[in-house]
DNA sequence: GGTGACTTACTCGGATACGGCGTGTCCGAGTACTGCAGG
DNA sequence: CCTGCAGTACTCGGACACGCCGTATCCGAGTAAGTCACC
């Protein structure tokens, strides 16, 4: 098991616009920019942000990415699900109906119990991820950090 | 992110193993063909439960695969991380310290804050799986499925 | 001077190649039983 | 009848192809500003 390293950038760069004013803008050359990605990589995940109702765009000059909402209600499961999809991780396959000592379907009344114990996993997974907001991560930076991050958006603002 | 179907397998064959009387032994045929599983690819995984000490393999006939511990001292986490391995899911590569605004590496005392909240909700993944163990999976399937699956299990025993 | 359209430069969005890991399979090394020959 | 041995059949273990999804990139559609001609 392994998250695509997008979840990375995407979270990051969520923070680095919740970090400027509300409603702050940023093109994706400046956002990639900022941390050193591939620009034209890191746009295939911040269209991702965009369909799923994270991030909302707008095209043209003065155009760019700002956050869809204010930074406090975007969970970071929001951004992961984002990228990585709203999928569990695990999916039953309901291998005790198959092969020779196959379960008949009827006597499947109760779930598969390893399926129950992997979605309870995954379910305290994303429990945790939910209980933290782009918002909070940007405020828990330090004051130096934050300064040089608006400082950085503020020149890159675009005309 | 996606797990492996092999932990879907690896999970019922161990619980399989565990429904039996303790020292259960049953070869990867014996195995595949529960639960109708391509054998050769199944053996691929059990390998990796041998090699992370969960089963126990011996060689030749009578041979076979079982429990390398009682099953209520395997956790299903044992058993994931045996064919997922143990690395986290989530690697932070420090984008923070690159791109033009980086943060020089003596002012990253504090580790970052997006590591560790995906590091918690990990944390929180392999606590729920470390939590439920094989035999209590074992023990909570109703008698009819148990019966049935000891009688397959004597009747494939190795001679 | 004001206004309108045009040019332009910048933005995002979808379509398109490449590569690594999971998927799937095979054959070889090792072992315990089986049958037989010899004592 | 007992014993030793060779043959055999069954087991696991490592090495070898295939396919899909993450990785990486490009070019085209759209937009708003700036500019210039015209009124």
């Amino acid at each position: 098991m392994k998250l695509s390293q997008g979840v990375e950038w995407s979270v990051h760069c969520a923070v680095l616009l919740a970090q400027g004013p509300p409603g702050t803008v940023a093109s994706r050359r400046t956002l990639a920019g900022f941390y050193g990605l591939p620009e034209a990589y890191l746009a295939k995940h911040l269209k991702s942000l965009v369909r799923s109702g994270v991030l909302h765009a707008t095209s043209g000059p003065r155009g760019g990415f700002r956050l869809a909402r204010p930074a406090a209600e975007i969970t970071v499961l929001d951004v992961v699900e984002a990228v990585e999809g709203e999928a569990s991780a695990f999916v039953c396959t309901e291998i005790r109906q198959r092969g020779v000592c196959a379960i008949p379907a009827e006597q499947c009344v109760r779930r598969c119990t390893v399926d129950r114990i992997m979605q309870d996993a995954d379910d305290a997974w994303r429990e945790s991820l939910r209980g933290r907001t782009i918002g909070e991560i940007a405020r828990g930076l330090s004051p130096e950090v934050r300064e040089r991050s608006r400082g950085y958006l503020a020149e890159n603002r675009p005309a």
